[in-house]
DNA sequence: TTCCCTTGGAGAGTGTCACTATCTAATCAT
DNA sequence: ATGATTAGATAGTGACACTCTCCAAGGGAA
């Protein structure tokens, strides 16, 4: 298969091909001459993973190439890839350490986790982007005056806990370790907007039947 | 308080405050003369909530505008403002409905909505952005191999409803239907990162334990 | 009163991002 | 032979969220 039959087959521009080639989110074709490459079915799939990580997922070109590239590290085993193409993973801005309420929130999150009993090293979870991106998060909250403490989300760290675990039930579902990681990551990443969407049409359901006028 | 001591206090710029001013993202100032203005405690909250809703919600600046003018709207009813609120929200992509996983995905996610008994008129579902979002998601899913039927959305579905009723829990717990209304986007919009970093720490606890060598 | 600082307001400029367009020379399909 | 296609490189685009510069008016201290 030949460029433009990737573009026709995968929906992509071939201009958009070129550039995820110059960006090497794509490895490049098979050289058959000077001027053409041979494409095959792994690359129409690795186009499908790209565009549905960066347009579904969100996330920024550079950081699904990082993302990728983790995921393939073969030296590294399972775990330590994962790790480190989740760490890659956006992950919003850093706390403001000059805020007062960033060491609340750091405070409310270190607090949770112990809770939890989750095996993180808590003097070593700041390095962790999501744990960073909670504190923010709980800071934010803690700054306009919004109760986050413990008790508010708990609720959300069971919930978390129980996907996670319907998540890696997925996962290993898949045969090999390769395609496990892959898998693992595809989920965590295309799972956040069917969970973000799930909730607010739960809400939605929820105000409506609380508030609503019947109809 | 003038510009120079609320760009102090929320620790944002003049030049951003004045950029958000006219944007319409904060209301004018009480005008003193002709060069200056008068801010008070309203606006430095209005302003943190901004800063919040962008930078930890990344919410772009235009769709910030118009949620918060639903909020405000004084003319609709409390369940019209949010609905109008959370619609605005960024939702990704539109679906691609020259795809064919589009349709499956659309197949899937009405099936859901039927077996989860929500309210939705199905026929108008379409018209939640949260529904096409959810839509898109299951497509990418479907596109890339990945099953996503309704037996693997139901327990994210379930943890979703779970969610909502606490979230709604807490919003029911401000006095005024004002307050409610701008909890509820609040809240809705900032425990977003609250939940997909949770998701995030449980994976990696859950990896940890069933992959991990231990330490 | 003089001098400098701040302000509101408006417009232009900046840096990033994800493409998108253009160009060239080689090569392929007919 | 000739028109289309390709790899590869460079430049351009439009959206976005600021950020900078400028101006005239006003205020505060000496």
């Amino acid at each position: 298969m030949r460029l433009a039959e990737l573009s026709e087959r995968s929906g992509v521009s071939t201009a958009t091909i070129k550039y995820y080639l110059r960006e090497r989110l794509l490895p490049p074709g098979r050289r058959i001459t000077a001027t053409q490459s041979e494409y095959d079915a792994e690359h129409l799939r690795r186009l499908r993973l790209v565009r549905a990580l960066i347009q579904v997922g969100r996330i920024p070109v550079s950081t699904a190439r990082e993302v990728l590239a983790a995921v393939e590290d073969d030296a590294r085993d399972q775990l330590s890839r994962l790790g480190t193409a989740i760490e890659a993973l956006p992950h919003g801005p850093e706390p403001d350490e000059s805020d007062p309420s960033t060491a609340v929130g750091r405070r409310t999150a270190t607090e949770l986790l112990r809770m939890l009993d989750w095996r993180f090293n808590l003097e070593i979870a700041d390095g962790f982007p999501a744990f960073r991106m909670l504190v923010a998060a709980i800071a934010a909250l803690h700054r306009l005056g919004y109760a986050c403490d413990t008790a508010h989300l708990l609720p959300y760290a069971h919930r978390a806990e129980q996907l996670a675990v319907v998540d890696l039930d997925l996962v290993e579902e898949f045969g090999t370790p390769a395609e496990q990681v892959e898998a693992a990551v595809a989920l965590t990443v295309l799972y956040e907007p069917v969970l973000l969407s799930l909730r607010r049409l739960a809400e939605a359901e929820e105000s409506n039947r609380r508030f609503g006028t019947g109809r």
